[in-house]
DNA sequence: AAAATACTGGTAATCCTACCAAAATGTTTG
DNA sequence: CAAACATTTTGGTAGGATTACCAGTATTTT
């Protein structure tokens, strides 16, 4: 496999699984299995690594998004996908770490809106198979119930925390069909 | 002042103003006007000092959101309450750098756990002052729609996650007023 | 005054970023 | 094919930042 998708598989399994301090050349350089100084050949600075690490784990989150409405699945309900987005922990660090690194580097918020209109374009058609209209503002509240029910449950990250994301997505699933 | 308070102020507001990653020692030694051997004195490892600084800050946000509902304060609307909240860049950093923090040191969690808690009681009388019935998956709701958009909006900071956040968290309030 | 506590100044060890010279590998061109 | 060239990889290092110590001094408490 190209080194430079190796480096940047690498950074991102870290990122999912360890969070954004994680992400250092020596850390990378172990995961991928390459040498640190060849980090940064690819990457001449740290600033462009976690530039390209915060671009690889937004491709990766639509390419995610987009498999979950793969004609060959069977399509889980809005719904239930909702439930699990909320649920991944692995995502949900990427989601902390994404936007810590963007906040940080503000070089990135372009690139950032551009992409979160993508995550918003796959869940419109997520939105649509579930039965709803899929307006823009359909979208956004169902995306900031997610995000947020998301955050909370990995900050408790027990029990009760999973039940009530389930009850309150479903709370707001509901409103939308209602609505629509 | 107490140095310790001392510190642990200057770290929140590090943490607040440029995200986790302004969390070392001699960083929070300058901007608190002490050694960086003082840190170590109060905080033998940075590990007990991250996790004083995210109980400060837990403590900080619960004191925040109090304050809002302060009697001598004319009570903003829960709306305006929610708006505000949502799109304070500082205490959404508080956020990402609370979240990231327990995220990995898993000994704070019960911690996080009690004062979500407390932030939802507060969140409860805000509800309740504001017409609604102040049931548990209401609070649970708005919160997370509240911590939802302001990640999305910390994430994109422009005008038009700023009218978004508006327009979402209106329909957030109306829903939960007309299923009161 | 004695003991406990708070603070100072300095340092050793580690980690991290950025750089570089040279070797290995691959590609193009005469 | 072979030489010239470009790209990738290696191994090593300099310099800066950070953490964790420690011995000693000042300050407060008892």
């Amino acid at each position: 496999m190209d080194a430079r998708t190796k480096i940047l598989q690498a950074a991102l399994g870290l990122l999912a699984k360890g969070g954004a301090q994680e992400l250092t050349q020596p850390r990378i350089a172990k995961a991928a299995g390459v040498r640190q100084s060849h980090l940064t050949y690819y990457f001449p600075t740290i600033h462009e690594l976690l530039q390209a690490v915060a671009k690889y784990t937004l491709e990766a989150m639509v390419a995610e998004t987009q498999v979950q409405q793969d004609p060959g699945r069977r399509a889980p309900s809005l719904l239930d996908a909702a439930i699990a987005t909320a649920a991944d922990k692995r995502r949900m660090r990427m989601v902390l770490g994404l936007v810590t690194t963007v906040d940080r580097e503000s070089k990135m918020k372009p690139q950032m809106r551009a992409f979160l209109k993508e995550i918003r374009q796959g869940l419109t058609r997520l939105a649509q198979a579930g039965g709803l209209e899929g307006t823009t503002d359909q979208v956004a509240f169902l995306h900031a119930v997610v995000v947020g029910q998301g955050i909370l449950q990995l900050a408790r990250d027990n029990e009760e925390a999973r039940e009530e994301a389930r009850r309150i997505l479903r709370m707001a699933v509901d409103f939308l069909r209602r609505k629509s």
